[in-house]
DNA sequence: AGTGGATTGGGGTATTTACCCCAACCCTGT
DNA sequence: ACAGGGTTGGGGTAAATACCCCAATCCACT
């Protein structure tokens, strides 16, 4: 049996060697490559052409969905599971959008990643009971539940545009200089997000923001 | 020689374990245990006595510290190590004044984190050069450089108060209700804030207060 | 062909914020 | 005894925000 070759990609090396000093302790396993942020691992990809990308999501905003979609559409084979401590359904749905094989939580035990990486190989996918209860399986592809959307109101692309810049505390008269538009229209946008995310203030549509790494604080 | 025993303190079990791992391949060093959170770190710190406690903060507040402080004023000889992805200058603060022996980044290969460890243990402390920077020593205990100090200008009792309210988007209205007074003082105290963090809107200054680990996102 | 959602923008208003001024009071340290 | 910092509050103003109304355009879907 050939091994299955892994790259991880993590912005903290001390997790990285950590990860993968342990999934050495699998034989099938074979970790060919290391990155230490989504775009590194893209051009790694590339050069590699692992089987199992694992990629650690949790800081530097939604660059590695980006990089995720973007490897997966020059790899076709290649499977990404990804790890994050945080069970955000942005998170979530994202991961799933770019094409995610599996989705855990860091709390897990080394041998579930393992499970998870050997499932993902075999061409299956690996979610965690918290996350497993709140996609939903559709041709072979997966998506958010209508449950969790409900939670994660469905925001559109100009309207988490516009989000971004008020988390990031610009006013709206700034913010339309931005974008080209009238302030009247930001305070449209803005209007419409505090109603669908039914939050009225814009410090708690900040924290919104952050949590759902949107931003960073 | 004796070996020295280490205790692991991270929320993440992977994260954990692939330390332990990590570590095992010094012979000088013995993992003798884990905890998943700054309280079970704390019971298992004096059950087990251990030489070193590596302990990761970044996520949950602020506990740690407290956790921190705990351990030492119970087992004066015991040495801590913080594991940071974030370098703000509050959570060197705490650190240092939590009694620990280093502060690193997570991003510091593990052969850092080893030399740490030894470094400690032998009485020694160890910081990564971006804090080196920003501290100073007296009388054999760190505390923050009056650069640092500066940028992390000092608040008051009440000011703290005042901003961690703020932070979570209550008006001045509805704090000056919940405590007690009037609305013209929050103002006084919200104003002084701003001044002294040279910070002039409120969604700034909650991504500050979650920055420092005043609140949560 | 027509419905609906997304995007763009305007009018108007009440509330809230940020910022300026000022001044008591209390407590602590010299 | 006195200075200085912290805490408490007031008056006033200009800006920004949150929220209500409304409507034109455009694009996709059936």
């Amino acid at each position: 049996m050939e091994a299955i070759r892994i790259l991880l990609v993590d912005d903290h090396a001390l997790v990285r060697e950590a990860l993968a000093v342990q999934l050495a302790n699998w034989v099938e396993f074979e970790v060919v490559g290391m990155a230490e942020d989504a775009g590194a691992g893209l051009n790694v990809a590339v050069e590699l052409k692992p089987d199992v990308i694992v990629m650690d999501i949790d800081m530097p905003g939604i660059i590695c969905f980006d990089a995720a979609e973007r490897i997966k559409s020059r790899l076709a084979d290649v499977k990404i599971i990804f790890l994050s401590s945080a069970l955000h359904d942005h998170y979530i749905e994202s991961a799933l959008k770019a094409g995610a094989s599996a989705y855990l939580h860091k709390g897990e035990p080394t041998e579930t990643l393992a499970m998870a990486i050997r499932e993902v190989a075999a061409g299956g996918n690996y979610f965690s009971d918290e996350i497993r209860s709140r996609i939903v399986e559709k041709d072979g592809s997966y998506s958010l539940a209508d449950g969790a959307k409900l939670r994660s109101k469905i925001l559109t692309d100009r309207e988490i545009e516009v989000l971004r810049y008020l988390a990031r505390g610009l006013t709206k008269k700034e913010i339309a200089g931005l974008m080209h538009l009238s302030p009247k229209t930001i305070e449209s946008h803005s209007a419409r997000v505090m109603d669908k995310l039914d939050i009225h203030d814009r410090v708690e549509l900040a924290r919104y923001a952050i949590r759902e790494g949107l931003i960073d604080a």
